[in-house]
DNA sequence: TGTATAAGGTGTAATTTGTACACATTTAAA
DNA sequence: TTTAAATGTGTACAAATTACACCTTATACA
């Protein structure tokens, strides 16, 4: 399995200068790269990653990541968001490069790396093409056999998640432009697991000051509407801490 | 750019399973992909990465990171020990994915994606081969242009670092077994590059309880010998917190 | 119309954690 | 033996986190 030749390991042990990059690269072994998405929507206080059904035979049935081969000359995050645009309809979305799977037996058909991008998303503002494999939402719980390894991929991202959403306000791309502050907590329960404390969390988001009172309130809730605020992300980049932790 | 007849999106459109994954597969441009380590090593109280000189004419003279090809049938992360084993001669090295890079123009000689790796080992443990194009230990403060992309991979990778030794007691894979608390605290303040209080930090460190006084003293110092402590991984796995934060 | 229900909204005390800070001790070197 | 330089330790204050209870307000239903 080694390019005796070839490898950059074994010239550069013969402290030759390559003249040829090119003629280099061409020698390499190549493989196709995928770029998939785990595309996460809160809705129903649950949270949802978006799948479709398999289009491989082998895989009847089974639901599968979203995700295209990255073209020859495509930046791996265009390749990302031109799955994302193509699905969702949605320009102007969160993305970001979470992991590479480069086992080489993960794709049926050979050897195929997938870079796993992880997206968040305001469930009410796509436009959905359900026509397409049965494209719809999967509460995150309830996932169980997926197609190629995609479930290993789904579960990496959302330990992502968990982690991330301590660190940033990332939540917030979650929800809608105007949320209340039961949304929020519930959006931060359903992603940690754990029920957490109306008042503290009120207090803790109030102190970290990037919620604005839009003057709003819920409505169609059959209870006490609650007030509406957004994210004023000027106050959160001028505030915000240089320092990891659960405290933005 | 579009790859009309063969791309997944298009094939799923028309609800067709796809019976032969190979002949798919067969039909996907394939790119080259790298594997490269950003070997961090701690010495004389400063960061240093592991480089070499560049194989390549068109980056005569410059600084280049560790990497090899990833072959056809090879695991990521096997490439990545790979090229750490064959240059360090060490083996059980802290080894850990954290981002692939695909801009299209990073290799001058044509399309290669390469996956960054980051280890952390200790600098006096391995055997370099420093005849292979200069192999030598850099100041991370003191990098300047480096071939490729490799200074932007340097970057990524020392921000990973400083983030992750905040999370989990990463530091103790660049000290020796037995280590004083000034080297410890010395090992910190370079990686985070900033001071940090003496006796917080041993309070600290000392409250995580997983410190092993060995009953020995540093020698060869030119001043009052500290004594000197083993990390216990198993003490640490009992008792680390689920949270994320500073305090492991 | 009014009564019950269910969530909204708020504050304080106790505990834990983090931070700032100074002095006596020990070894090596001169 | 004196000096220099680092080790080793504790306490008081500030900040952050946690636990916890009551009144308010709107809707739903009788």
């Amino acid at each position: 399995m080694e390019f005796l030749a070839t490898s950059p390991l074994s010239r550069q042990k013969r402290h030759n200068l390559i003249e040829d990059a090119v003629e280099l690269v061409a020698s390499y072994p190549a493989i196709p790269i995928t770029a998939d998405c785990v595309i996460f929507g809160f809705e129903e206080n649950q949270l949802k990653v978006l799948l479709i059904r398999s289009d491989l035979k082998q895989y009847k049935g089974m639901w599968s990541l979203l995700g295209d081969i990255v073209y020859s000359n495509e930046e791996l995050d265009t390749a990302a968001y031109r799955v994302l645009r193509q699905r969702t309809g949605m320009d102007d979305v969160f993305l970001e490069q979470v992991k590479t799977f480069g086992c080489p037996a993960r794709h049926p058909g050979g050897r195929v790396v997938t870079v796993a991008y992880a997206s968040l998303l305001n469930i009410q503002h796509h436009q959905l093409k359900i026509t397409d494999n049965e494209l719809h939402w999967h509460n995150i719980d309830h996932l169980t056999e997926m197609a190629f390894d995609h479930k290993a991929i789904v579960d990496e991202c959302y330990r992502w998640l968990q982690k991330r959403i301590q660190e940033h306000p990332l939540g917030f791309k979650l929800l809608p432009e105007k949320f209340s502050l039961r949304e929020l907590q519930n959006l931060y329960e359903a992603i940690l697991g754990q029920t957490l404390d109306r008042r503290n969390f009120r207090k803790k988001f109030f102190a970290m000051d990037f919620l604005v009172d839009v003057g709003e309130y819920e409505h169609d809730v059959p209870h006490r509407p609650g007030k509406l605020y957004k994210f004023d992300f000027d106050k959160y980049e001028k505030n915000k801490r240089k320092w990891i932790g659960i405290d933005f």
